[in-house]
RNA sequence: GCCUCUGUAGCUCAGUCGGUAGAGCAGGGGACUGAAAAUCCCCGUGUCGAUGGUUCGAUUCCGUCCGGAGGCA
């Protein structure tokens, strides 16, 4: 079967991915999916530095921008709309542009991972947090070694998130984790990626950006547009945003906005960390580090170099 | 000028009743399959301000010098 060829442009927080999604779908006539686990809430315009209409140049952008902040999402919604959109733009002669820093949402999509052979259940959920409420994170992990051994060694007992995720993926299944994985990887990916990772390598150089960006949104009304989510939305899915939660503290009286302000720096740079450890093992990426291309001409070229020599063109 | 306090990891500081030192923060590395901007794990050698002295041995005690803070004049 011919595999649809989708160009992935990732990197951390920073690194310009959106200016170089947008060029490189003008010059390939491709189209922009945005693979960005909070940019797909309304209202987080700044905060989450999707582009203005204006950045846009045209170039039409998919999951981005369509949810209520208070709603809830996840990888296997991602995958599951993404994949549409891909079809869809393959299916008009265009090129799916995939630009985000979620790598989770991006190795999902690209790899074909595939969540429907678990139920979901919230009621299940909300059953286990309550019990490790009660009896506490040892007792948690206690019962998923009594299920998966394997994934309680895997997982940290203090990984809450994970281990009740493992213990409700037996229960909902009746596998093992090992077993479920393999069940996701099933069927093989209809896509050919081509990746391209945007960095700096020298940490300090990204930092200051990162600074200086945060700044910026600061300039452009973070507070505003994060006050306004923050008075409005009781439950908010989108608290998990950086320049969100960091907020939160200074609206309740807590800290200054300076000291947000800091804080968001600094969130700011360990996320990009996690990103860069992220993004790392992924043999496939093609780096370029963005601080010794001066020019954005230059980070053009060298992208439309690496696409020249990949399966796609 | 005199007196007191102080100088230890990038920062804030502990500590060694003399056997070359350790926390928090910052930072670094890693994991990651339905919360992922989330969640979690691991990582601390630094002329203990400089220089003399006492001592088997000094970052620790003593002298001097150089920074810093305060007080008295």
């Amino acid at each position: 079967m011919e595999k649809i060829p989708v160009l992935v442009v990732c990197g951390p927080t920073a690194s310009g991915k959106t200016a170089v999604g947008v060029e490189l779908a003008i010059r390939l006539g491709g189209e922009v999916i945005s693979a960005d686990s909070m940019q797909i809430y309304k209202g987080l315009s700044v905060s989450t530095a999707k582009p203005t209409a204006e950045e846009m140049k045209g170039i039409p952008h998919y999951m981005m921008d369509f949810l209520e902040p208070d709603e809830p999402f996840s990888v296997a919604d991602y995958v599951r709309m993404a994949k549409e959109h891909i079809g869809e733009i393959h299916s008009r002669g265009k090129l799916p542009v995939i630009v985000g820093g979620t790598g989770l949402y991006i190795s999902s999509l690209i790899d074909n991972i595939s969540f429907d052979h678990i139920e979901s259940d919230s009621s299940l959920r909300a059953e286990l947090e309550k019990e490790a409420e009660e009896m506490g994170k040892e007792h948690m992990h206690n019962r998923l070694r009594a299920l998966d051994p394997d994934a309680a060694d895997s997982i940290h007992p203090n990984n809450l998130i994970r281990v009740i995720r493992a213990l409700e993926m037996c229960l909902l299944s009746g596998r093992t984790g090992a077993e479920n994985r393999k069940e996701s990887r099933k069927t093989e990916s209809p896509y050919e990626p081509c990746m391209i990772g945007l960095t700096c390598f020298d940490r300090q150089v990204l930092y200051d950006r990162i600074d200086r960006r945060v700044d910026k949104m600061l300039e452009e009304g973070l507070e505003q547009e994060v006050r306004a989510v923050y008075d409005r939305y009781k439950l908010r899915t989108a608290f998990n945003a950086i320049g969100f939660k960091e907020m939160i503290p200074y609206f309740e009286g807590e800290c200054s906005l300076n000291e947000a302000a800091d804080k968001i720096r600094q969130e700011s740079r360990r996320y990009a960390k996690r990103q860069l450890t992220w993004f790392r093992r992924d043999v496939r990426i093609n780096w370029i580090d963005t601080a010794k291309c001066e020019q954005f001409d230059g980070i053009i070229s060298n992208c439309l170099n690496i696409v020249a020599k990949s399966k796609i063109m």
